[in-house]
DNA sequence: AATGAAAGCTTTACACC
DNA sequence: GGTGTAAAGCTTTCATT
């Protein structure tokens, strides 16, 4: 298959997820195989889309976004949801939009610096928005857990999973 | 203040945060710095912990993990959060987990495969950990908007802001 | 697909401002 | 703090297997 994805290739990803700018000498090693092929694989990974980018990680607190909160939003007219996606994608502090399942429409996750903020955020949200009739807060206290660093099961599982 | 963050600190954060591996060179240019300056304000911006790291943003769908779920945690005994919290860390399917707000504890980010890995994950969670007395799971159909980006108000608006 | 070697970029260190 | 320069390090390409 044109798009697979080998035991090598699965520890590469791991390596580049933990550190984007490892040097490709050090992946080699950690796979056994010569400089240039790690960059032959890299580069096919980037161009099929397997690798999306490499981003920094930036500090919510040295930014001092200390504040984020889980936003529920509902409506009932339909036709709402093509604004609110708009006002979605215009606005910076909401990190992440989930469609889902459940008595509500959409799940947000919004990063700003005071209460004060995010005050101004949901009464932005319903105000700019007509249509919106709902919305529910949960503040984070702590985040034990926060990565976007998916699950790149060992290969030896993998196998034992595909049946080989 | 020592860990004050600049215009030119907050352009090249937003640089790296789209693309992690923007030559100096580059990063020089939008800024109007040399490269050797850039260079030395990425070592301090590493060394002071406002690039937390870099990452290569792997897809989802190109590992098959089609399953974004958000699961609600909860318990009575508060002795079961220790247990919770080492059986999270060690589970690679968990992206997020953070304190909440309101009646649930805990709100885990998950992918699986399918729903048959989602089922499994769930009874490993109840099961694995005494005290775990309910979940509450939303299945996230689409997300129109997923990036770990933080906002880097503009400089302008960001001076305004700070009454300068 | 993988390899080594050469060429081309990028980063880093440093002397100076 | 910033700059240019030189050395070191990393990535990329390519002829070969």
């Amino acid at each position: 298959m044109m798009s697979d994805i080998d035991d090598i290739d699965r520890t590469i990803l791991a390596l580049l997820q933990e550190n984007g700018r490892t040097p490709y000498a050090e992946l080699g090693k950690a796979v056994g195989l010569a400089v240039s092929s790690v960059n032959e694989r890299v580069k096919k990974l980037n161009e099929r889309g397997v690798i999306e980018g490499v981003h920094a990680a930036v500090s919510a607190s040295a930014l001092r976004l200390d504040l984020l909160a889980f936003v529920f939003v509902g409506w009932n007219d339909p036709a709402t949801e093509e604004q609110f996606l708009a006002r979605v994608a215009s606005e910076p502090a909401i990190l992440e939009c989930h469609h889902v399942t459940g008595t509500w429409n959409y799940l947000l996750k919004v990063r700003t610096h005071t209460t004060r903020d995010l005050e101004a955020f949901l009464g932005g949200i319903v105000k700019a928005v007509p249509g919106v009739l709902r919305t529910e807060t949960l503040i984070a206290l702590s985040s034990p857990k926060e990565t976007g660093h998916l699950p790149l099961v060992p290969p030896t599982e993998h196998a034992r999973k595909a049946g080989r």
